[in-house]
DNA sequence: GCCGTTTTCGGCCCGACTGTTTTCAGTCG
C-alpha cells in the first residue's frame, strides 16, 4: 500500500524539478498540495478507495490534475510524468536533501555542468575542488556546500520542542541583556507550540541592530554563521539547530512577529487579504501607499483586518481566519488555567520523587491537586503496584495530606493508578481495588503490535469498565522514536463519548499524546480531555506547558480540561460517569 | 496547477542576505 509519506516525497520532488527548469507556479502547487497531504490524518488510499478522484480532489490544494497523478500512483505503484521529468534530469534529489543553501537550481546547473547525480558525486568534486572554478560559483560557494554536507550528515529531522526550549531560552535571556534592546520573543514554530520544530526564529525591538548580530553570531553555541547581516542573521548552533534573528524598530513590533509567527501559508493568506484591500503587508506594517495603517502590535494588525486576534498557537491555515472572521474562535484554555495534574508518578514504582516532594513541586506551580498514579504490577521493570502495595500507599497518601491540612495548605493528593490494559482489555488491578480509587487512569505499555482492529477493541473494552475515569497517552506515540500503535481513533472517540471516558493529552515533551488534530476532533464531539505532565520527577511539572500548548492547537477551551475545573467538579463528573457506564 | 463572499480566467506574498557579480539569481523563511 502506497502511504502518505511517499504520495508527499514524490510530489516535493516534482515541485523541485519543476523548479529546476524554472517552470512558474506550478511548483508551488505541487508543494502546497505535498503539504496538505504530509499533514492529512488520513490515508490518501483511503480517501481514495471510499470515494475516488472527487474525494482527492477535497483534500485541500489537490485539483484535477494532481488528483488524476494520485490516482495513477495508487493504482500502479509509478507516476509516468515523475518519471519523465527523473528522466530529464536523472538526479537523485533525496540524497541531497536537508542540505544549506543547495536548492533545486543549483543542483540543476551542477547536473548540467559537472553531471553531479547524487551526494557521491558531489563530495568527490568538492574533493577535486571543480566547483569553485565554476562560472557563478567561486572558493565561498564550494565551501558552503561543503559545510552543508557535513552537518546534514551528522543532524537530520526535528527538535522536540519541550527538551531543546531550556536552551532557546537562554539565549532568549542573554539577548535581553543586551544594552538597547527593548524586546526579545522567540517566535516562529515555538511561538506555535508545534510538537516538534527544526529552526527557531527570535525577534528583537532595538534601535541599535550591530550589538544584537554581533553577539548573536559569536555565541559559544555557534557551529557556523549561515548569514550575518544588518539586521537578519542566521547561525547553525552545534546540536544542529538553525536559528534565525531578526531586529527590528518599535513601531514594527506587531507586523514583524506576525510575519514571524507564521506559518507560511497563514501569513500568504493575510498578505493576499491586504492585497484585496488595496493594501500591502509586509513584517514592517500594513500599508496603504507608503502611509504604515498598522503594525505596532498584532491585535491591532488582525483588527484592520476585521478578523478577532487568531491566537499564535492556531496559525496554520486550517480555516482559523475564517473562523476570525466570523467571530467564531473559541476562548482557548490558558497557560495558568491548570488546577491539577491526574498522572504522577512517584518513587513508589519509576518516579524519582517522594510523594510529599512531588506534591510540594506541584504546590509550586500553583496547582490545587495531583493525582499520584503509580504503575500496576504487569509492568514489573517499574516495580508496579499490586493490591497490597497500593493500598500500603493509601496510608502514605492519607499520611501527607494530614500534614498539608495541618500547615493550612490547600493542596490534595488524590489516590489514582495508571492500571495497565492487558493484551485482553481487561485491568491489571481487580474491580474492588479500583472502584476505591478517586481517579483511574488505563494505559497500554504492551502488545503495541496487535491489528488496528484489535487494538481498538482492547482500548474499547478497557473504556466500558465502569472504573476507567481516563484513557492515558491513548496512542503510544514516542516523538523520533516510536510510531504510534494501530487504533481507531475515530472509534476510540465515539466510545470515549458514549461512555463519558476522559482522554488524556500526555503533556510529556516526546509524547504529546494525543496530538492536537485528534484534540480538535474530541473537542469536536464533546469528549472531555485532561492535560497531565506524567511526571517522574519534580523536574518534570514544568512539562504540562507543552501539554496546554498542545491542547490550544486542537482549539481545546477550559471547559474542555477537566483538570481545569475545582477538584469538587472534577471528581463529581468522574463519579457521575461511573454511575452511567 | 490551484482557486474564487471581488474572479470559472487571471491571478499567484514579500523581503534580507549571499556570492559572484557590476545588477541579480538563488535561497530561505
Amino acid at each position: 500500500m502506497i502511504s502518505n509519506n511517499e504520495i508527499t516525497k514524490i510530489l516535493k520532488e516534482i515541485a523541485e524539478y519543476l523548479e529546476m527548469k524554472s517552470i512558474p507556479f506550478k511548483p508551488r502547487a505541487y508543494e502546497k498540495a505535498a503539504e496538505a497531504i504530509s499533514e492529512l490524518e488520513e490515508e490518501v488510499t483511503e480517501v481514495y478507495k471510499k470515494g475516488g478522484l472527487i474525494a482527492l480532489e477535497k483534500i485541500p490544494g489537490v485539483g484535477i490534475s494532481i488528483a488524476e497523478k494520485i490516482e495513477e500512483f495508487i493504482k500502479t505503484g509509478k507516476l509516468k510524468y515523475y518519471e519523465q521529468l527523473k528522466k530529464s534530469v536523472p538526479v537523485d534529489l533525496a540524497s541531497f536533501s536537508g542540505i544549506e543553501g543547495l536548492g533545486p537550481k543549483t543542483i540543476f546547473k551542477l547536473y548540467k555542468k559537472l553531471g553531479i547525480k547524487n551526494l557521491k558525486d558531489l563530495e568527490s568534486a568538492i574533493a577535486k575542488r571543480k566547483i569553485e572554478k565554476l562560472k557563478g560559483f567561486g572558493k565561498k560557494s564550494e565551501e558552503k556546500i561543503s559545510k552543508g554536507i557535513e552537518f546534514a550528515k551528522k543532524h537530520s529531522g526535528r527538535y522536540v520542542l519541550g527538551f531543546i526550549m531550556p536552551l532557546i531560552r537562554e539565549i532568549e535571556n542573554r539577548i535581553k541583556n543586551i544594552s538597547g534592546v527593548k524586546q526579545v520573543v522567540v517566535a516562529g514554530s515555538v511561538r506555535r507550540m508545534k510538537e516538534t520544530i527544526r529552526d527557531a526564529d527570535i525577534l528583537v525591538v532595538s534601535q541599535k541592530p550591530k550589538p544584537v548580530m554581533d553577539y548573536f553570531v559569536s555565541m559559544p553555541e555557534v557551529a557556523y554563521v549561515i548569514a550575518h547581516g544588518k539586521t537578519k542573521s542566521s547561525i547553525k548552533l552545534k546540536n544542529g539547530l538553525d536559528v534565525d534573528i531578526r531586529v527590528v524598530p518599535e513601531e514594527s513590533f506587531g507586523a514583524a512577529l506576525n510575519y514571524f509567527t507564521g506559518n507560511r501559508d497563514h501569513n500568504v493568506s493575510l498578505r493576499e487579504l491586504a492585497i484585496k484591500n488595496g493594501w500591502k503587508l509586509n513584517e514592517y506594517g500594513l500599508f496603504k501607499g507608503k502611509k504604515i495603517i498598522a503594525g505596532k502590535s498584532e491585535e491591532e494588525l488582525y483588527k484592520k483586518f476585521g478578523l478577532t486576534y487568531v491566537e499564535p498557537e492556531l496559525r496554520e491555515n486550517t480555516g482559523e481566519l475564517r473562523l476570525a472572521k466570523e467571530n467564531k474562535l473559541p476562548k482557548l484554555i490558558g497557560y495558568k488555567d491548570l488546577r491539577g495534574d491526574l498522572q504522577i508518578q512517584t518513587n513508589w514504582t519509576d518516579g524519582a520523587n517522594s510523594i510529599e516532594e512531588m506534591a510540594c513541586a506541584a504546590i509550586a506551580e500553583r496547582l490545587e491537586y495531583i493525582v499520584i498514579t503509580d504503575h500496576t504490577k504487569r509492568l514489573a521493570m517499574t516495580h508496579g503496584l499490586d493490591e497490597k502495595r497500593i493500598k500500603e500507599q493509601w496510608k502514605e497518601i492519607d499520611k501527607v495530606n494530614a500534614k498539608l491540612k495541618k500547615e493550612k495548605i490547600n493542596f490534595t493528593i488524590l489516590k489514582g493508578s495508571e492500571c495497565d490494559i492487558l493484551k485482553d482489555g481487561s485491568m491489571d488491578l481487580s474491580d474492588k481495588i479500583l472502584e476505591q480509587l478517586d481517579v483511574v487512569g488505563g494505559a497500554v505499555h504492551s502488545s503495541f503490535n496487535l491489528s488496528k482492529e484489535e487494538q481498538t477493541k482492547r482500548i474499547m473494552k478497557a473504556m466500558k469498565n465502569p472504573h476507567v475515569d481516563i484513557i492515558f497517552h491513548p496512542t503510544g506515540r514516542i516523538l523520533n522514536r516510536r510510531e504510534p500503535y494501530e487504533i481507531d481513533i475515530d472509534e476510540i472517540i465515539k466510545v470515549a463519548k458514549e461512555t463519558g471516558t476522559v482522554l488524556e493529552i500526555d503533556a510529556y515533551p516526546e509524547r504529546l499524546d494525543l496530538k492536537d488534530h485528534y484534540i480538535k476532533k474530541c473537542v469536536e464531539t464533546g469528549v472531555k480531555l485532561s492535560i497531565d505532565s506524567d511526571a517522574h520527577s519534580i523536574t518534570h511539572l514544568p512539562y504540562l506547558e507543552y501539554g496546554i500548548g498542545t491542547a490550544r492547537r486542537g482549539f481545546a477551551t477550559k471547559n474542555d480540561i477537566i483538570n481545569a475545573w475545582p477538584i469538587d467538579k472534577m471528581l463529581s463528573f468522574l463519579k457521575d460517569k461511573r454511575k452511567i457506564k
